[in-house]
DNA sequence: GAAACGATTATCT
DNA sequence: GATAATCGTTTCA
């Protein structure tokens, strides 16, 4: 809990997704959706780099569709999609405009209105409120309509916070990805409870 | 615990 | 018509 949260600015998210990816670890995805301020320290992220990746939703076989035109907008907004026709999930765009690349959240750990969170998440333990990219839309009550919303500034936001150390940094391969799945783009806090799975 | 499985719909072929 | 960056329940052990 604190008093105030300082967004990052535009220029964090102007990197590689890789990059971007693993120093979004610590810091702060802060809600004040639906009327109420809800708060998790990220934990856990998947890198979507580029075309070349085939698991991209803009990769190069598909190429720039009506669906992806959010991951080709300007760095630090948002793409929120619907998979399995019914889990939100939301990424941050990153790089720069034009170019398709994106970081999808993954999981948080719940800092800041626990009490909503748990109402929003009925019946839930704590560990299972926020450790998966659709438990975690659903736990800030993030709506599609935030669809390219700038996440430096309310009602969404990612938001400064500490660097996770060397030592507790983890990487993997990415979860649930039928396509180029050799490379380890998924990244996350191994000292967390909130992690969606382990290695 | 772990593993299997069904839900449910926009998007692209 | 097939597919999908998941979740929650069920069914075992």
């Amino acid at each position: 809990m604190r008093a105030s949260y300082r967004p990052l600015p535009q220029s964090f998210f102007e990197r590689a997704a890789e990059t971007v990816a693993r120093e979004l670890l610590g810091h702060y995805l802060v809600s004040d959706c639906r009327g109420s301020r809800c708060v998790g320290r990220i934990v856990e992220t998947e890198a979507y780099p580029g075309p070349h990746d085939p698991a991209s939703h803009a990769a190069a076989s598909i190429g720039h569709t009506a669906r992806n035109d959010p991951m080709f907008g300007p760095p630090g907004t948002a793409y929120i999609h619907l998979n399995f026709g019914v889990h939100w999930c939301l990424n941050v765009v990153v790089r720069q405009e034009g170019y398709p690349a994106a970081v999808l959240i993954r999981a948080l750990e719940p800092v800041e209105g626990l009490d909503t969170i748990r109402r929003r998440r009925q019946g839930r333990s704590d560990r299972e409120l926020t450790s998966g990219p659709a438990k975690l839309t659903q736990a800030l009550a993030i709506p599609p309509s935030l669809q390219r919303h700038r996440l430096t500034e309310p009602p969404l936001f990612v938001a400064a916070g500490e660097p996770v150390p060397a030592r507790a940094l983890a990487r993997s391969t990415r979860v649930g990805v039928t396509k180029g799945n050799e490379r380890r783009w998924r990244f996350y806090d191994r000292r967390s409870a909130w992690v969606s799975r382990r290695s």
